[in-house]
RNA sequence: GGGCGAUUAGCUCAGUUGGUUAGAGCACCUGCCUUACAAGCAGGGGGUCACAGGUUCGAGUCCUAUAUCGCCCACCA
């Protein structure tokens, strides 16, 4: 028999065992069997780079629910993928070329397009070095990337079908324009900021009058793209103006005053101006009265051809400067009312976005978003989301939301299926026949493909057996932050083109913040690396540690002192593994049969430890599952049956037990510590399979629970550990003498205590402690006197104990408790003052 | 402006449907090299559960209000 090495070591534990996995099938689906189908679809990181802290904890938890489930009798598909991230990875590919001096225009589309494929097959690899590093259970048979053929194919049907049914369209409206990037962004992809800035009141004259209308705005430089000036219907202070017009500054061009609801009497000065071209509200206004749209600025944001020739190709920035400086020259700037305000940027560029009216597509979302507000109100069809407040997120989301701009002015991704021929559109999976038809340049959001994930990489619209077995999907795993981006859109995906939520679960977990509370990132320069973790204390740790530091749902603060003690907590499951071995290592078979008290006590645990543990990992809180296990193998088995064995190391029962109760902890284990649980089964003299991976989770079974050995064991416990502390608080030297007042069986504690030489059968006359629990009482004589302090302590013993036991009484006494708390506490109550009673007693004799 | 979360030991966090003496890890103090483990063992100290009311026999837990911090959402020109 092989012995453990004396430590832990964590590198030699980890290595080869993934690919040993791999080659046995075990990560692989199988969509023929019976089982019960268990399916989860990674949500797939980006290609643009590595994998980070917040990664390996999701995918930790998703790797959990997988080994688990797998071991409780299901047929598990864990799908896995990547994302091209359309306008992510594009920047990134658009950055190498670029420090190599190309232009990406310059170097054409399909070069670009060989540029990107190339930047993702090495990320790509590299994720999946780092998944096998972390030994998640993932079917690779089965992987997919969302710009792959099958991924198109179901893209491009959702756009033509989408179409036809008037659910895509195109259309001219104010699209968020980021002016880096250069494309329109969905409204998700903005990022409000507050702003310190300014509200610049501006005076705009009225044609051939002195009088004027006082204008404020916090964006000056869109003057130029003013058309009109707006108040409100009802406001009695600019009645006179309505109808007529104002000169435009720096334009000199007159522009109408018009009523309309959107100048809202109570904000600023009730006159607002009307840039209909470059702001969403002002735009609406403009199509109720039909006013020019003055687009002014190029894509790069800088002022176009429409300006003033003195501003023109000058920033936004710079042009708010000199317009200003102008203005104020003029006698024109009225204010400066200072200001602060959420101003959008680019999620992606952190450029501020810039409203602007673009011929776009978008999705229809109103009857979408509907049909999934009305399924959420459904039990047994809605998403469950875990923990359920996050439900709030998506149903708040699918309230508000906005028709979805999902072209973007980009390369890298979906290209949209739609062709033009002069006013002509042909929108289909191929490209229509006859000459002159050119297809759309653009590409689509990279959300609109990963929408599709759950169902697409099962192969829809092919009614393939794997979709019909694995959609829905039994559970999704993501970060919040991540619901308006994902979740929400593959909910409605899936409610339209399935008829079915595409998941059952959504566990949702938070963010991993650094241990002051900031988020990782890189100008802080505080990121970790997950991998250099792994490197010092394993993967077992840190995924231990992922899983089990916080509740469901909420952020986490980066310890690496925790992992650090993780390490630990395997070191010891590693020694109590190695004693067990070296014990057991004749054992032929594991016979529960003539147990004494201490097995059945250490059953009785286990059994009630498997019971909570499932009841956890069924809810997905791993933390309390963890906390299980590791309060029962530590301080139950580790710290008392352990040390109980040794008086009967060479029973078969004894022997059968360790080895019993050992394998349930790393079953149990097993989820959270795939490594070391695999290295250890491996070495058990008796097991029921060849791997730990495909044995059955411990099942709870009341045959195993004796409540009455239990309670005994319980309760020699708590006399020894009394015996314990009286020993250490009185510091009781070795040449004491111990007499049992009790009948019972004592020789458990006699050889747990060692204090075999130290009994005595008859009183002694000399100092003395008594020490008992509620069935063991015994007496320890020792030479030395009572110290003052010994003493005080003693005293203030007696006071605590006596104002309990008053509190306890007036509590029994009142007819109120006694009749309405349920009797098992009341009893419990009467226990404890008996006790405690008998325990005044005692030190008051 | 709405919504959500957090506030518990020095630090990081647990705390099931309310149950009476609130837990863990780390840190701290005391004593141990007891042959599975000193990265360990045994013992110990440390919290008026942010604050003020309320419901209840009983509140860290439920309700109301307040404070501080954080997050999400929202077209305040």
């Amino acid at each position: 028999m092989e012995e453990l090495e004396k430590k832990y070591n964590h590198e030699e534990v980890e290595k080869n065992k993934y690919d040993e996995w791999l080659k046995k099938d075990y990560f692989k689906c199988d969509e023929e069997s019976a089982k019960k189908p268990f399916c989860i679809v990674l949500p797939p990181p980006n290609v643009t780079g590595v994998l980070h802290l917040g990664h390996a904890w999701d995918v930790t938890l998703q790797d959990i629910i997988i080994r688990y489930k797998k071991m409780e009798g299901y047929d598990t598909l864990w799908l896995p993928g990547m994302d091209h991230a359309a306008i992510a990875t594009e920047a990134k590919v658009v950055q190498r070329l670029k420090d190599k001096g190309i232009n990406k225009y310059e170097y054409g589309r399909e070069k670009f397009l060989d540029a990107c494929w190339n930047w993702t097959h090495e990320h790509g690899d590299i994720i999946r070095q780092q998944w096998a590093k972390l030994g998640i259970a993932l079917d690779y048979s089965k992987e997919r990337f969302t710009l792959d053929e099958g991924l198109s194919l179901a893209v491009k049907k959702v756009f033509v079908d989408y179409y036809n049914k008037g659910l895509i369209y195109r259309g001219e409206k104010i699209i968020n324009w980021d002016p880096a990037a250069q494309t329109a962004l969905s409204n998700e992809e903005v990022i409000y900021k507050e702003e310190k800035s300014a509200f610049y009141h501006i005076k705009y004259k009225l044609e051939d009058s002195d009088e004027y209308l006082d204008v404020a705005t916090t964006r000056p430089e869109t003057l130029f793209g003013d058309t009109a000036v707006a108040v409100n219907e009802l406001d009695e202070r600019y009645k006179k103006f309505v109808g007529k017009n104002v000169i435009l500054p720096l334009v000199n061009k007159p522009i109408p005053v018009i009523t309309d609801e959107h100048a809202d009497m109570t904000k600023g000065t009730g006159c607002v101006k009307i840039t209909p071209a470059h702001d969403p509200n002002d735009f609406e206004v403009g199509n109720r009265h039909n006013l020019e749209r003055i687009v002014i600025m190029n894509d790069d944001a800088t002022m176009n051809e429409n300006v003033p020739e003195k501003y023109q190709g000058m920033t936004r920035e710079e042009c708010r400067e000199e317009t200003l400086k102008d203005l104020e020259e003029l006698g024109l700037l009225l204010e400066v009312e200072p200001l602060t305000h959420e101003v959008g940027h680019s999620e992606r560029t952190g450029v501020m976005v810039e409203p602007m009216i673009k011929k776009q597509w978008f999705v229809k979302m109103r009857s979408l978003a509907d049909r999934v507000l009305d399924t959420q109100k459904k039990k047994d069809e809605k998403v469950n989301f875990v923990p359920s407040r996050y439900e709030k997120t998506m149903n708040h989301w699918m309230e508000i939301t906005y028709d979805w701009c999902i072209s973007r002015q980009l390369w890298w991704g979906h290209r949209i299926p739609a062709w033009y021929k002069g006013d002509e559109i042909y929108v289909g999976m191929d490209a229509p026949t006859g000459d002159g038809w050119i297809q759309d340049e653009d590409v689509l959001d990279t959300w609109f493909s990963s929408a599709l994930w759950p169902f697409a990489t099962l192969g829809w619209p092919e009614q393939t057996k794997l979709l019909e077995k694995y959609y829905p999907n039994q559970c999704l795993v993501t970060g919040y932050d991540i619901i308006p981006f994902w979740v929400n859109r593959m909910t409605f995906q899936g409610e339209e083109l399935l008829g079915q939520r595409p998941f059952e679960d959504c566990l949702i977990h938070g963010l991993i913040r650094d241990k002051q509370g900031r988020k990782f990132s890189k100008s802080l320069g505080n990121g970790i690396d997950p991998f250099d973790m792994v490197e010092a204390y394993g993967a077992d740790s840190l995924r231990y540690y992922l899983a089990t530091d916080v509740a469901p749902g909420t952020d986490m603060r980066f310890d690496e002192e925790k992992i650090k003690s993780t390490w630990n907590y395997i070191n010891k499951i590693w020694n109590a593994s190695r004693f067990t071995l070296m014990n057991i290592s004749d054992l032929k078979e594991v016979k529960l049969d003539n147990l004494k008290l201490e097995d059945k006590w250490i059953l009785t645990k286990l059994e009630k430890t498997i019971h909570n543990v499932k009841k956890y990992m069924d809810k997905y809180q791993f933390n309390n599952a963890g906390a299980a296990i590791y309060d029962f193998s530590w301080n139950y088995f580790c710290d008392y049956y352990i040390e109980m064995s040794k008086y009967s190391s060479d029973s078969e029962t004894t022997k059968s037990v360790l080895c019993y109760v050992l394998t349930g902890i790393l079953k149990m284990l097993h989820p959270f510590m795939p490594y070391v649980t695999e290295e250890i089964y491996q070495k058990l003299p008796v097991k029921e399979a060849e791997s730990i991976m495909i044995t059955e989770y411990p099942k709870y079974s009341k045959k195993y629970i004796f409540e009455k050995e239990e309670q005994i064991i319980d309760d020699q416990i708590d006399f020894i550990k009394n015996f314990r502390n009286i020993k250490a608080e009185n510091n009781i030297t070795k040449d004491m003498k111990v007499l049992f007042e009790s009948n019972n069986d004592n020789e458990l504690i006699i050889n747990m205590l060692k204090i075999k030489e130290n009994l005595v059968t008859e009183p002694l006359d000399i100092k003395a402690y008594k020490v008992f629990s509620k069935d063991v009482k015994a007496t320890i004589y020792f030479e030395k006197q009572e110290t003052e302090e010994d003493k005080l302590a003693r005293e203030n013993q007696i006071k605590v104990l006596t104002e309990s036991i008053k509190r306890r009484e007036q509590l029994l006494a009142n007819t109120n408790y006694v009749n309405k708390a349920p009797a098992n506490i009341v009893e419990a109550d009467r226990q404890k003052l008996i006790e405690e009673k008998k325990k005044l007693e005692e030190l008051t004799k």
